[in-house]
DNA sequence: GATTGACCTTGACTAAGGTCAATTTTTTTA
DNA sequence: TAAAAAAATTGACCTTAGTCAAGGTCAATC
């Protein structure tokens, strides 16, 4: 049991997991799975009832909408360590509102929900977790709207680069796009010619430098005035 | 106090509040004030520090978000019966991430977060009702992103005269729009004009008639085969 | 090292909806 | 009830970003 352990440890520096105690964990941990998936695998469809929720361990998943005719729309982008679906939980019908897919190979735990729900009536501090979490979810889905109705799409595409940057960035700092320009498109709300497009206005504007997946910010301060 | 049994008795109606018991709803109107605000009075600014969430008694409150050079994106409309502002309970920053004002005259009932935040440690079950109002919410908004990145002004539109119908519709129904249509297209993220427009283009299909505020669905069926 | 396929870029064109300005209608207030 | 203010409508025009189509780049695979 020494390898449970493992990632009994790395469960309690979850935010969604923090306010358990050991044995909470283990019983958590012993109604999960660890699934591997290869890239371009579903895991859940928009409309599915909703039994699992997931914790990414490696790769990247997609949450997304389709329109009628076929268009997609992705809402998240999910890295290790994020949890996601927690949410539906406690929604009305129990249904998953969006589909998810990973982008690449990737595994991911699988978490019982009824099982974590049933343990939440006895952790009134997972719940106010819980609370946190959605109410940060709450308020990222705000600014998305905010930044869709109230900005265009060259804004929302530098409020994206700014927000990959570290903390300590410097003046001069390079990011690395480790997802497919389209999919951050579709995150972005913007389609991929027209992202492209923006990008290579902002090189010939010397605000940027792009090497394929590499783009060097040559002007953090003057893109940060842009908004 | 008879006053305020009356009182008690509709909170105890009220999704947030359902699961207190008598003791915990005097606890918790005795830490409220009701208050009377005139038309276009600001109740709350965003980035403001939150210290209290709010009931609608009567009249209309919006929520809104300003972008820097002055646009206004209203998020939602809040009628009678409505809580708002729960949410910011368990925000990071307990900030008001919006902007909320009356749009004609209004009562509202005003709690303070603190005390409500302590009482939700005693009561798990209301825990779970928050939990639900803000999965509800959070639904509410991945729609909205989708509706705003995925169909177009009009279906945004007829989506919203469909929704103003009662379940028993007819075929032929009438709806009333309670609000300026100022607000309602800010709400649907459409410029007034547009909105006007699409209206008189209905009306020229034959789909609706429009006498001011009210309009005539002279085609349900017509409208959600739109859809 | 040619071939395939996924992804990205570029150019020409288009359309949905926004902007601006003038006018009408409705509401409010004096 | 007249005047003023606010809200809604309409027309002419414009802009942003989307669409469509062609071509390019890169990596994986035969």
């Amino acid at each position: 049991m020494e390898c449970n352990q493992i990632i009994i440890d790395e469960l309690h520096h979850i935010p969604l997991f923090e306010a358990l105690d050991q044995s909470q964990l283990e019983k958590t941990l012993s109604s999960s799975q660890i699934i591997s998936l290869p890239a371009k695998t579903r895991l859940f469809e928009s409309g599915q009832p909703a039994k699992y929720f997931y914790m990414v361990n490696s790769g990247q998943i997609k949450l997304f909408c389709i329109s009628p005719d076929g268009d997609e729309k992705v809402m998240e982008i999910l890295y290790p360590k994020q949890t996601f679906a927690e949410a539906v939980m406690f929604m009305p019908q129990h249904v998953y509102p969006v589909n998810a897919e990973t982008i690449v190979d990737s595994e991911v735990l699988r978490f019982d929900m009824q099982h974590f729900h049933d343990l939440l009536k006895d952790s009134q501090e997972s719940c106010f977790r819980l609370l946190s979490i959605m109410s940060r979810h709450l308020h990222a889905k705000i600014s998305d709207i905010n930044n869709l109705t109230l900005h265009n799409a060259t804004y929302r595409l530098v409020v994206y680069l700014l927000e990959q940057l570290p903390d300590d960035a410097m003046a001069l700092s390079s990011i690395h796009l480790s997802t497919p320009k389209s999919i951050i498109a579709s995150l972005l709300s913007i389609q991929p010619e027209t992202f492209s497009r923006i990008l290579l206005r902002m090189s010939k504007q010397g605000l940027i430098e792009i090497h394929g997946n590499d783009i060097i910010l040559h002007d953090v301060d003057g893109l940060r005035d842009m908004l």
